[in-house]
DNA sequence: CAGTACGTTGTACAATGTACGGAGTAATTC
DNA sequence: GAATTACTCCGTACATTGTACAACGTACTG
C-alpha cells in the first residue's frame, strides 16, 4: 500500500458498488451478515478518530466484527473502500438553498462547506483522487456546487474550471493543515523543543548578510502567526485572493 | 512507512546534515566510503525515474552499492533522507535576476520555475512538509522568491502570505497532475477502457433530470479538455486567477 | 436429495523501515 | 607497542501492511 489513492480495480464493479446496484443474478449460499454501509461507516469512523493510517483492512474488520479476509466479499480491495468512504462523505454534506445570495457569498459558502468537510474528515483531503469516485455523493456535490456560479455569466467550461479552482484551493489548505498537525503529533518534539534544539545552529547559519529578506520576512511572519506556519491564516488570506481572482474574471477587468 | 513525510527524528541532527556541518569530535574508525551527497543524489535519481515509491532504503542502498543498513550511518532514517532530497532539489533551481521586470511577470516566472521543479521531480510535490527542511536550499529559494514581490508595496507579513499562496497553488497543481498520471499508469485501464466499461451504468444512473447542471457542464468540460480532467488547463486557469487575485491586493480594489 | 455457488476465515507471502549485534578497522590512550 | 574505544559495514530478524489461496460450511437451484 504505497500511497492512499482511489480508483484502482475493476471500474464497472466499483461503479456498481458506489451506486449500490446489486448483482442481478440470484445469490446462492449464506446471506452476508453485514451491509456495505456497515463496512463503509466503520471505516469512516476509524479514519475520523485515528487518521487514514489507522484504516487497515485488519482494523476495519475488527471494528465491524469479522475476520480481515471477510471484507473482501464486500469490497474488491482497499482502494475501492476509500472511494466508497469519500463518496459517502460527499453525500452527507449539507446543501442549503442559497439561490438568493450574491455569487461571491455563495462561493465563499461553498469553500466553507468544504473546509468543514475536511475539518470533520481530515483523511478526505489525503485520499488521492486521480480518478474521482463517480458516485451519487460526488454527483450531488458537483451539481450543487456548480450552482454557486449561477448568474456569473461564466460559460460551462469556465464554470467547471472555476469550481475546480476553488475546490483545489480548499483541499490544498486542508492538506497543509493536516500535515502541520501530523508533524506536531508524530515528531515527539514540541514546537518549543524544536526551536530550542535548532536555534543555536540556525543563529550561526542564517546570517542576515546572506539572506536579508528571508530573515526579516520570516521573523515578521513568524511573529504574526505565532508559529512558522499558520494553516488558518493561510486559508483566510488565500480565500480572499481566490474570490478576488474570480471576481476579476466575472466582473471583467 | 505510512506516508511520505519529512521532518521526523532529532531536529538538531537533521539540521547539521542539511547544512553539512560535520561532528566536531574527531572521527575514529574507518572512513566512510561514500559521501552524503552520493546517497542523496542516488535517491533523487531513483525518485526521478521510478517515483517516490521506488525510494526504499534497500533500493537506494543498491544504487549506491552498499548494504541497506549501511545507509543508516549516513542518515538517521528515511524521513531525513527525504528532507535532504528536497533541500538539494531546491538548491539546484535556477535563480536568474529578474529585478527589471514588473511584479506580475516576476510572480508568473516564480510559478513557472516551481512548475518546472515539479515537472523534473514529481516526487517533490508528494513529500509532505509539515515542518519544511530549513536547509540552505530552502533558504536560498525563500530569499530569492520573496524578491519577486519587491515593489508591490506589500508588508512583510503579506509578502510571506502571498508567496505561500503562490507556492501552495503550484504544488497543488503538481499533485493533481501526478495523481492523474499515477491513476492512468497504475490502474491498468486506459481512459477509453475505463469509459467504455463505465458508460452503460453511467448512462442509466446519470439522468439529466436529477443532475441537469452537472451533466451539461461535465459534458462541456470533458469535451473542452478531451478528458474528465486536464491538469495543464487547470494550471493555466488557476495561475491567471492567482495573479488576478494578487493584483487586486497589490493595486487596490 | 444432489449439486453448485457463495460467505467466512486461517494461513501464508512479499515488501517495508529499522533495531540489534557482530566483525573488522583506525584513532586515541596508556 | 598494547589496550581501549569509537566507528563503519552488514547479516539477520521482526512487526506491519494488503491480499492470494484454499478449506469448510451454508443455502439456494434443480
Amino acid at each position: 500500500m504505497p500511497n492512499h489513492r482511489s480508483g484502482a480495480g475493476d471500474p464497472a464493479r466499483t461503479l456498481r458498488l458506489l451506486w449500490r446496484q446489486p448483482d442481478e443474478t440470484p445469490r446462492r449460499g449464506p446471506r452476508q451478515g453485514y451491509s456495505l454501509d456497515d463496512i463503509v461507516t466503520a471505516a469512516i469512523e476509524l479514519a475520523d478518530t485515528d487518521g487514514l493510517d489507522a484504516v487497515t483492512m485488519r482494523a476495519v474488520a475488527q471494528a465491524v466484527g469479522v475476520a480481515p479476509m471477510t471484507l473482501y466479499t464486500y469490497v474488491p480491495g482497499k482502494a475501492e473502500l476509500l472511494d466508497l468512504m469519500l463518496d459517502a462523505s460527499y453525500a452527507r454534506m449539507p446543501r442549503p438553498d442559497r439561490s438568493g445570495e450574491p455569487w461571491r457569498a455563495r462561493v465563499a459558502a461553498l469553500a466553507e462547506d468544504n473546509r468543514k468537510l475536511f475539518a470533520a474528515h481530515p483523511w478526505a483531503a489525503e485520499v488521492g483522487t486521480g480518478r474521482p469516485p463517480l458516485g451519487p455523493g460526488l454527483m450531488a456535490k458537483y451539481e450543487y456546487e456548480l450552482r454557486a456560479f449561477d448568474g456569473t455569466g461564466l460559460d460551462d467550461v469556465q464554470r467547471d474550471a472555476a469550481l475546480t479552482y476553488v475546490l483545489d484551493f480548499v483541499r490544498a489548505a486542508a492538506r497543509a493543515a493536516a500535515e502541520a498537525r501530523l508533524a506536531r503529533r508524530e515528531s515527539a518534539w514540541s514546537d518549543e523543543q524544536w526551536w530550542a534544539a535548532n536555534a543555536p545552529l540556525l543563529a550561526r547559519v542564517l546570517d542576515a548578510q546572506r539572506y536579508p529578506t528571508a530573515v526579516r520576512v520570516g521573523a515578521a511572519a513568524g511573529a504574526a502567526q505565532n508559529a512558522a506556519y499558520s494553516p488558518e491564516q493561510a486559508y483566510e488570506f488565500g480565500l480572499a485572493r481566490v474570490l478576488d481572482g474570480l471576481g476579476v474574471l466575472v466582473d471583467g477587468a
